[in-house]
DNA sequence: AATGAATGAGAATTCATTCAT
DNA sequence: TATGAATGAATTCTCATTCAT
């Protein structure tokens, strides 16, 4: 194993960190099992990388990039805002059991020691989502499909809330058991009952506006 | 639990231990650091719980008291739900900020290694409000406030979601710094404009059928 | 031992240390190897001492205490200049050997990475002696004992140049192997010649002014 | 010991390795970091030495060989001892700034795990010195320029003593900064009279014999 | 019963040395 | 032959837990 590591070499160590991290948090995580786990050697973690923590935020962007290229997929192409969020909800169920560790990695800088990352990470993370989700909010107030009086970034907000919990509630241990709570032992195993509650919801929290007005006059 | 230390000498005990894992996370933060810093000697720690971990439980034991305390409130009387839901929405902004080192101990349940307590803690946890909410759901949609065909316990589910997001974003880091992104760096001080229009969003979302069937006739 | 460590505790683990520090230097001085050689644990070590550096400049500061404590009796009482000489001459010989540790722990500030400590420790070890040392040269010239030219900071200089060294090549390995290449292998047995010869050199040394007058006329 | 290197290479190679010694200390340079330095591979320096202390014993043995060299100059043609006193004194405080790394190298074997090969080294480095110290003495005390009663092995050795110290006092951080304690923080840039003190001071010392009886007479 | 000094296992990090390429 | 990536033993330092006083 004496020429540079290849790129899936890379990978491995990577998704090994991702594991240990995911699976134990920032500083239970141990640098000298990960690399046992990874098959290398502590010295080569800590030639490519300064030190746990940065090892720690490589495993991080690793995890959200995968993250985001899935969001992306479902971010394409031309629809109506419904079918969009149709298409996100199923891709958050889809990928939150895949990836779970991603998940967890996500949730892992909201607490403990990494909150120090909070303000760099979230532009990284969030920009992107808050910009094409208004976007959306705006292009449908337009076409008339979103109530007028709306501000298109608090209920671009709302919407990645909802995505965002549906995610932790998919992908994460305590999450997952909250989601039981509320909804049944079950819920897990049914997919599509959550896809069309969830859609029902949405659509009215985005078009009341009407209907509002009807139901007060 | 409490022999020889008085009531307020243990509430002071838990407050320091609530602030010390809120800030440091479970592994970072220092059990003889929090003695001192409380006031007593590691030995007493130790005489009443078992190690660590037990500890840590018992401040997030006293955490969540609280938070449910001021969630009870919020819920009391007589109501129709949108006046609720803006009660609570209002209680979460004040609460959040001065309940900061709350919020962070019950997201640090959410990972690392404290993921072990995940089901035993969201029956405690979540129980009581999952039931309520969806009663609530049940009511209104009784008095034909809410539209017939949402499933009451996913709408619970929905708001529950939007009201835990609501609280992160003001009291933990990440979140707030999420917040930013997507509402504006100025979003921290404009709690009414958050209200109504989160109040906007709930009301369409809860009462769409008509608006719906409205709209599309 | 939960009791604190007793002053004898304290002497010994700095004498470990010493002996520790100026057999490896510090790099190579092992503080668990210390720890385990002075009968107690890493912990107690830095309970008291921030770190290695900080336990270091501890030992530091006893040998050097110690060094002080013998000079400080050699310049007790009312004496002429050489008087003054041989005692210290005598007193170096005699502390040399006795503590050899202490002269290495001085040797070792003089290189590698404790040179960052030079100008704060130079100024508390020196600063004594080399005001002293003046000011001897000084009430020497007044009663004629010492050439009028000398300039006493420069004289006391070169007499201490000439102890250190002497302390050195009693005390420190290289420097105990240079003073035989220079006066034969046997001379560590011959101290009264030593002393002999080194005050036929002070004593010429700081009374030429009149000599060389003679000598070049 | 250079096969496929140029002398160049040799000299540069050996040039870093003296610079990171003398400014870390042995076992604080870093072999990978002077191989860098040095533009050379690791491999390389582990091909032409067992191990880093071999290449630090081929520094060490670079620096005595420059130092000596300068020596050697200040040594030749005839002069007087005071004559030959001065050039010494004068290339001493030339050579110490020039090459404070190889006076930092040699005051590197006197302390720490380097002491082991004190035996050697001292043989090699002061054998010429203290031979041609003491014959200079001898001829002086022929020509009668010196006190009879001199022993000139041990006058050699203050002389070489007080040069050392010298050379230590320029070239070395700790006792620069106790040159400046005993002499002014201005000495540094004092050449002329250091040299004029310490030929005061030598003149005497040598000559004190027929001082010493006038004066006493 | 309360104290807090002492313990020592455990974890991050470094770097001399090796050896496949 | 030269390279420098990889190795992993060694070392510093931390802190949960114990237990003599």
């Amino acid at each position: 194993m004496l020429k540079k590591l290849t790129q899936e070499q890379w990978t491995y160590i990577l998704e090994t960190g991702i594991r240990e991290f995911a699976a134990q948090g920032f500083d239970r995580a141990n640098i000298n099992v990960i690399a046992k786990k990874a098959g290398i050697s502590v010295g080569v973690l800590y030639k490519y990388f300064k030190d746990k923590e940065a090892f720690f935020l490589a495993c991080l962007n690793q995890s959200l990039t995968i993250l985001e290229a899935v969001l992306r997929d479902s971010l394409s192409g031309e629809h109506k805002l419904l079918e969009r969020a149709e298409k996100i909800i199923r891709a958050v169920q889809k990928t939150s059991r895949e990836h779970v560790d991603y998940i967890n990695m996500y949730l892992s800088i909201t607490t403990g020691s990494n909150r120090k990352f909070a303000p760099e990470l979230a532009k990284r993370i969030e920009g992107m989502t808050a910009e094409v989700y208004a976007q959306f909010i705006k292009d449908a107030q337009k076409s008339g499909d979103i109530r007028q009086d709306a501000d298109p970034k608090m209920f671009a907000f709302f919407f990645d809330n909802l995505l965002m919990m549906l995610q932790f509630s998919y992908g994460c241990d305590y999450f997952q058991e909250r989601f039981k709570v509320f909804a049944g032992d079950d819920i897990l195993s049914k997919d599509e009952f959550v896809v069309s509650e969830m859609l029902k919801f949405l659509e009215s929290a985005f078009t009341l506006e009407q209907a509002s007005i009807h139901h007060r006059s």
